[in-house]
DNA sequence: GTTTGTGCAAATTTTTTGCATTACA
DNA sequence: TGTAATGCAAAAAATTTGCACAAAC
């Protein structure tokens, strides 16, 4: 991650925990940069194995407090790709996307399309709804299981 | 449910079992005709109460491995809401909808746009990805809440 | 008669909660 | 110094698994 999404996303949150009245705990810039250090995905196991090997003390409590705090900050989106376990992924500066699910590897893939915000506009004035996010997912076969009749399996 | 659904899921049902080489149990037609008495979203704990009252004997360990021989069949629908806890949903003769789900009272509100099929036939002709089913959520605040500034909270 | 499927209970997995202690303001 | 936040462990919630017995085929 670059430096100045570093600072910026600091900033966001210190502004975030200001605004709410929150202390500025160590452990949530802490786990704020970690996210910002991580490509892709993750849980909260994942995080909590990653912050522990990199020698943080910190707790799967406070993980699971503070990602809410991020989640509401907008700094942090939650996914559901289908299993009973809540994934992750850092929001700052990341376009909008969606996401396919293979499923028989389990991978995810990532597109994007404009239209989307179009049906996401004309939903909330047909419905008097105002949407803060949303999450689109189609599930199927990937391309390397489509064209060699088959791809990793997880299980 | 009509008579003629019941018959056709029936059926459904039977020829999945036949072919897959699965046996047919009372339970496997119990569990499908519950279900289809049943309107609206539903999660396992809640189908086996429903069979519980009814005097039906069926664990919930069954309940887990049918559903997925009936999500298979296609004739059950699953969804995450954003919560760690399967929703699910008959599929026979239903429209293709999707959902919008209320941050604050979780209700649940279905809409319906042509345009994600489109979107779901490019993504797949792009990608070289054969989507078996999809789900579009939108979040957010619900007609009550944002016309007057509450709505029923679950929590 | 075989063998798959079932019920039950125990185990696992993911998340939440309670409480004593720490550290921010 | 007062109180929100933390770590830890125990509890809760959702799902999966192991095994003896029942019932399809």
């Amino acid at each position: 991650m670059s430096e100045e999404t570093k600072e910026a996303v600091n900033q966001i949150l210190t502004e975030y925990l200001e605004k709410h009245k929150h202390r500025k705990t160590s452990e949530r810039f802490a786990i704020l940069n970690e996210i910002y250090s991580h490509e892709g995905h993750f849980d909260i196991e994942n995080l909590y194995l990653m912050m522990k090997n990199k020698r943080y003390r910190v707790s799967r409590a406070t993980l699971y407090n503070n990602i809410e705090i991020l989640l509401d900050a907008g700094l942090v989106i939650k996914h559901q790709f289908g299993k009973n376990l809540a994934q992750f992924e850092k929001a700052y500066k990341y376009k909008q996307h969606d996401h396919l699910i293979c499923n028989d590897c389990e991978k995810v893939f990532e597109f994007c399309d404009p239209r989307i915000m179009q049906i996401q506009k004309m939903t909330e004035d047909l419905l008097k709804f105002d949407v803060t996010h949303h999450s689109l997912n189609f599930f199927g076969r990937c391309k390397a299981l489509k064209e060699n009749g088959k791809c990793e399996h997880k299980k």
